[in-house]
DNA sequence: AGCACGCCGACT
DNA sequence: GTCGGCGTGCTC
């Protein structure tokens, strides 16, 4: 008997596995890896939808099911994809079809659809006789004899999660089928073409024969454009298609957002003149691209060294071999750009993958990729699962950012991703940063993946003047605004000479931290070296990674003055002041959240770029990526925010925005400057970050994360528990612990663990729920995995289990 | 998650 | 004696 493994959808992580079924004789050819089925699942036999992962031909036992149908002509996943699935959910705690939807795109998934009809025999005698909401709900019947569930009910004016339709189903009045239906239809459009043999003798009517001409030159077009250009109705084709003159056929259209006419079909292949220095870089990537193993190198080069040309050097190479590239960047904002100059060198074998695409666009880049039109796919995280089929290079730009890792579950790393699949296509993983991740520089520097270095500016290009705006000063001279002297002066000075600057704004992080003006002392965890966070309502300071706390007192523990203080509030009204403050500015505000719309920020930075505004105000994502030549001044309002944030990554984060926001400052001829704002401007990551000596900073970091144990010496996992009961969260994340000591005790010996104490999350309330956490420094391994895997599922099955959901994120970007 | 099974109390 | 409460356990 032929048996399929299925991955099925709506199942729990705690019960969740490949699922064995049967496949009935007149499917058996149909039935293959990576094709969608629909199957019978549960005790009810709920119809659902599954993914074949594999077939085999064995003895089903008594339990077997049969599938219903196979929904899929042809496997939509590859063997590398299918083979990727089981990975995922090791890795990532998550279910098989949450990793297969992670491999599909958005529009590709189908509905479940119930439909109802009255069952046979029913009179409308015994129709009329049942209670008034019956009544109403099957009456629409009788017009149409089968209905879908939620139009039905719409009908009948009752809510969608009204019982009556399966009430009526037990009494046996209705019955009730399952089907499933594609969300997104294809955008397909109606081709007409001559048929090989003519039949003879060819009679055609005068309008038949200007059809059958044009059809001649063509060789075959669009039914649409037939009858536009020879004026004829459809009705002609149809005939002519019925006498056997010629055969129409659907053909799928692509919606493709970013090509337009001026996209050629293969680009233009400018030579590209590389520094020495570039040269050698690339010499030495291509190298182990062909060594054919798989290997990850770091491009560590410093902002404006060229690394792009570095890139499109490689890409060509990679092309040339007939295999496809993925280049990552961080963020949606910065895609057109990248794309535009990835179209042109290389036209229409570019495909676009990101967050922002509607379904439809991103169904059809997916088919596009898949079937080998397009070979290099440039986009944001979900570009990783790009299903190019010969794999050659991975480039990651930018790979400090945090936007690599998925915010919601499952909440994988594309990073890691673009490893697997590199492994598997034993192709080249390029990390390229400025400024990378300690974790990336650390691997770099002892040799476990290469490193190229650029160290030179491209062209002549001189570092900002780095001004470091000391806002205890500030205070103290009497200026309470959230402008410093100097950078009010840089402005009002810019706004004169007609330049333009960038303001730089953190609304994000809203900690409070303690700190002394007097000697710039911040408090922080004993235990953790975290900022302390300071909490009104019981006017503590805690340590959200072990739960620490002391009450907050005015004296320093460094000066032992008396002026500490919490900080922290104050950007609020930012934006409003500013304008108060420059009441001749013209002022552009970016918000990288959800309210810009996708192209309107497009439009608004080419403004800025013509002169249209004098000032950009943003949060730091924003900021990141602009570069224009007319901004001389930029600045950071308040740069203590991010580096005294309640996490481990808070300095390497602030280094690298002040490194990237410096760097944004004069790039044309005008000498820039930039405005550091801080009350703590002894620490030493503004000297650095002004200097924008990235190895001296991480030499500084270093044994810090040594000493405490953070990563690289050790991976974090944050366990978070979420519930509506505060008390029930509290005693799952403690009750989790002590099945995790007695775990590691009695079977994971070996494992190298240190458990911080259950705490609550830094957002501990959210969406009316309560959120504790349990902080483990510890090492992934397979071993780690399947012991928290089997920890989840336990914790699930148990009591508390019911009233609390478990999960768990190995070195997340934030720390819940 | 959903759903059935089953064991106990309140009711015709 | 039966209806229905929700604790328990299973999902190919």
């Amino acid at each position: 008997m032929r048996i399929v493994k299925v991955a099925v959808e709506k199942t729990v992580y705690h019960f969740d596995k490949d699922f064995d079924y049967a496949v009935p004789d007149a499917l058996v050819s149909r039935a293959m890896p990576g094709c969608r089925v629909r199957i019978p699942f549960g005790t009810a036999n709920r119809v659902c939808q599954g993914m074949i992962l594999s077939v085999r031909d064995a003895e089903g036992d008594a339990k077997i099911k049969f599938l219903q149908a196979v929904l899929d002509e042809a496997p939509l996943l590859s063997d590398e994809m299918l083979f990727m699935v089981p990975w995922l959910k090791e890795r990532y705690f998550c279910t098989l079809f949450d990793a297969v939807k992670l491999l599909l795109p958005a529009g590709l998934t189908y509905r479940v659809r119930k439909l109802y009809t009255l069952a046979a025999g029913v009179t409308k005698e015994q129709i009329l006789s049942l209670p008034a909401d019956e009544r109403n709900a099957v009456l629409p019947l009788l017009q149409k004899p089968q209905q879908e569930r939620n139009a039905l009910l719409r009908e009948a004016g009752l809510p969608p999660d009204a019982e009556v339709l399966e009430r009526l189903c037990k009494k046996e009045i209705l019955h009730c089928t399952a089907d499933t239906v594609r969300r997104v239809g294809d955008a397909s459009q109606k081709m007409v073409r001559l048929c090989s043999s003519l039949p003879e003798p060819l009679k055609l009517t005068p309008r038949q024969r200007e059809v059958f001409k044009v059809l001649q030159d063509a060789g075959c077009a669009s039914v649409k454009e037939v009858c536009y250009f020879t004026g004829v109705t459809p009705a002609v084709i149809k005939n002519m298609t019925k006498h056997g003159v010629c055969e129409t056929y659907e053909q799928e259209t692509y919606r493709t957002p970013y090509l337009d006419a001026e996209t050629s079909e293969t680009g233009l292949q400018e030579p590209i003149s590389l520094s020495s220095e570039q040269h050698i870089a690339y010499e030495h990537l291509y190298e182990s691209y062909q060594t054919g193993k798989a290997s990850v190198s770091l491009l560590y080069g410093v902002t404006g060294s060229g690394k792009t040309n570095v890139y499109l050097c490689l890409i060509d190479k990679v092309l040339a071999d007939g295999r496809n590239v993925i280049l990552m960047v961080p963020e949606i904002s910065l895609t057109p750009q990248s794309v535009r100059i990835f179209q042109r060198r290389y036209g229409r074998r570019v495909a676009v993958f990101h967050s922002g695409l509607s379904v439809g666009e991103r169904m059809d880049e997916w088919k596009r990729v898949k079937r080998g039109e397009a070979a290099v796919v440039v986009g944001t995280r979900s570009a990783v699962f790009a299903p190019l089929p010969h794999l050659g290079l991975v480039i990651v730009d930018e790979e400090q950012e945090s936007t690599y890792q998925s915010e919601s579950s499952p909440r994988y790393h594309a990073k890691e991703v673009a490893w697997f699949r590199c492994r598997y296509h034993k192709a080249l993983l390029l990390l390229a940063s400025a400024t990378p991740c300690v974790e990336t520089y650390y691997a770099a520097r002892t040799g476990k993946i290469g490193l190229e270095i650029l160290e030179h500016r491209y062209g002549e290009a001189k570092l900002p003047q780095v001004c470091i705006c000391d806002m205890n000063r500030e205070l103290q001279d009497g200026n309470t605004t959230m402008l410093s002297r100097p950078l009010l002066e840089a402005l009002h000075e810019n706004l004169r000479q007609k330049r333009q600057s960038i303001l730089l704004l953190n609304r994000r992080g809203y900690n409070t931290f303690a700190s002394c003006p007097d000697c710039g002392y911040v408090m922080t965890c004993p235990n953790c070296s975290i900022s302390l966070t300071y909490h009104a309502a019981n006017h503590r300071l805690m340590c959200h990674y072990c739960g620490y706390s002391v009450p907050f007192t005015a004296e320093c523990p460094s000066c032992h003055s008396r002026h500490m203080r919490y900080a922290g509030a104050g950007t609020q009204r930012a934006e409003e002041q500013l304008q108060e403050m420059l009441p001749q500015a013209r002022i552009l505000r970016l918000d990288a959240d959800a309210a810009m719309r996708r192209y309107a920020y497009e439009e608004k930075l080419h403004q800025f770029a013509e002169g249209a505004y004098d000032l950009i105000v943003g949060t730091q994502m924003v900021a990141k990526g602009l570069d224009f030549e007319n901004v001389t001044v930029v600045g950071v309002l308040s740069a203590d925010q991010s580096l005294y944030s309640d996490d481990f990554r808070s300095t390497e984060r602030t280094f690298d925005l002040l490194t990237q926001v410096i760097g944004r400052a004069g790039r044309g001829r005008f000498c820039g400057r930039a405005f550091l704002q801080t009350f703590t401007p002894e620490n030493p990551v503004f000297a650095l970050a002004a200097r924008q000596d990235y190895p001296s900073f991480y030499e500084q970091e270093l044994p810090l994360r040594k000493v405490m144990l953070y990563p690289p010496f050790s991976d974090l996992c944050v366990v978070g528990f979420v519930s509506a009961e505060e008390r029930a969260a509290r005693e799952g994340s403690i009750q989790f612990l002590r099945s995790l000591q007695e775990a590691a005790q009695k079977m994971y010996r070996q494992l190298p663990l240190r458990v911080l104490n259950p705490s609550p999350a830094r957002i501990y309330r959210a969406g009316g729920k309560y959120r504790y956490k349990l902080l483990l420094k510890c090492r992934n391994s397979t071993l780690f995995r399947q012991m928290l895997a089997q920890l989840l599922s336990e914790f699930a099955k148990s009591r508390i289990g019911k009233a609390v959901t478990a999960f768990a994120d190995i070195n997340p970007e934030n720390i819940l």
